[in-house]
DNA sequence: TAAACGTGGGA
DNA sequence: TTCCCAAGTTT
């Protein structure tokens, strides 16, 4: 005879805790939704996750709102102009996401007739979409038995079942661990609400253990009272610094010159003003030497920025001139059109401290 | 496997 | 202020 006990996690506790206290999201169907029938549309589902990766749902809610509303649906995005799309999705950084959902959009549209797969692996097959992303959709979009582990779970998980191998050794095991606790009923549901249990409740510091649908006997971590020992991590590496000087020139018509970045690697495709090589150190004076073509440059201050693997120290240097002066590459803007360039956060502060009335905001 | 890849907000 | 990190993917 099978006995049914409490400590061993499972889903239904979770599952009750979620129908009472989920998150409403603007690309969530709510459980009282699904009850009246309403359906995920997998372009929601998939445009928010893309948009979730490694960033938070404060910052995704804005930037869904304005895509949806550009691009109501998936084949609108694949006929959109490229640059159109970077420039829509600057500020949220990680523009390979954005590189990624234009061609995802576009196999989708060309290759599957404008309809999303529906399966993890035809998923996974689509570019930007990784093995988080295909089982999210799969789950939440398609009702499937899909094994879904982002940060949150893997957090949660690690929590219940007290793993101390340090991530990411201790993936497979994590997953292996959500495979056997993930419903075949609701499975989109249990993958939400593992995450909104990671983001509201198990969360980094300072868990709110006592109202844990976990808390009763099920996560080993708690037993030990210590959930904030899980997950174990590898010690972080140091952040070196680079350097570089960044060229605002504004002619007498209020134009200043900006060029495209090379599709790929740091900021690739987006919009910059002419910069040097940012170098690991300086080398001798900060100059003007790499400004675009001879001026009055003057100094007007310095931007540091804090990238995922560097740390960023931009010279700023402005110079007025006359008249637009001829090119290699770039072209000018006028100062007035800015916002609907695809500025990177760091170039709007390089050019805010040039230009402070530049943007309506000077954090950019 | 490990490094590259952005940003802004909270503690 | 400084540190941490948030629904990861690609190479």
């Amino acid at each position: 005879m099978t006995i049914t006990t409490l400590d061993k996690p499972s889903a239904k506790p979770l599952l009750d805790w979620y129908d009472r206290h989920h998150r409403d999201l603007p690309w969530r169907v709510s459980p009282d939704m699904a009850a009246r029938g309403v359906k995920a549309d997998p372009y929601h589902v998939w445009l928010s996750e893309v948009m979730l990766q490694q960033t938070t749902v404060q910052a995704v809610k804005p930037y869904f709102a304005r895509f949806l509303e550009r691009w109501p649906h998936v084949t609108d995005l694949a006929d959109a102009d490229n640059d159109a799309v970077m420039a829509a999705w600057a500020g949220l950084g990680y523009y390979a996401r954005a590189r990624n959902l234009k061609k995802c959009a576009e196999a989708v549209a060309r290759e599957h007739g404008g309809v999303f797969p529906n399966t993890e692996e035809g998923l996974k097959s689509l570019p930007g979409i990784g093995d988080y992303t295909a089982a999210a959709v799969a789950a939440i979009a398609f009702n499937r038995q899909a094994a879904v582990m982002d940060g949150n779970v893997e957090r949660v998980i690690s929590r219940l079942y007290a793993i101390a191998t340090p991530l990411p050794a201790a993936k497979p095991l994590m997953k292996e661990k959500v495979a056997l606790l993930t419903p075949a009923a609701r499975p989109g549901d249990f993958a939400q609400a593992m995450m909104d249990l990671g983001a509201t409740i198990c969360t980094p510091k300072r868990p709110a253990c006592s109202l844990c649908p976990f808390r009763d006997d099920a996560c080993q971590a708690l037993k030990l009272s210590e959930p904030e020992l899980f997950p174990v991590k590898a010690a972080k590496k140091e952040k070196p610094v680079r350097y570089g000087a960044a060229f605002i020139a504004v002619t007498g018509d209020g134009e200043i010159l900006l060029r495209r970045r090379i599709d790929s690697g740091l900021l690739g495709g987006m919009t910059e003003v002419p910069t040097s090589a940012w170098t690991a150190r300086i080398d001798g004076e900060v100059s003007t030497a790499a400004a675009p073509f001879d001026a009055a440059w003057q100094a007007c201050g310095t931007v540091i920025h804090v990238f995922t693997h560097f740390e960023l120290r931009l010279s700023i240097w402005r110079a007025a001139i006359a008249a637009k002066i001829s090119t290699n590459d770039g072209w000018w803007e006028p100062v007035t059109n800015l916002e609907a360039q695809a500025l990177p956060t760091v170039m709007k502060k390089a050019i805010a401290t040039a230009i402070p009335l530049a943007f309506k905001t000077s954090k950019g």
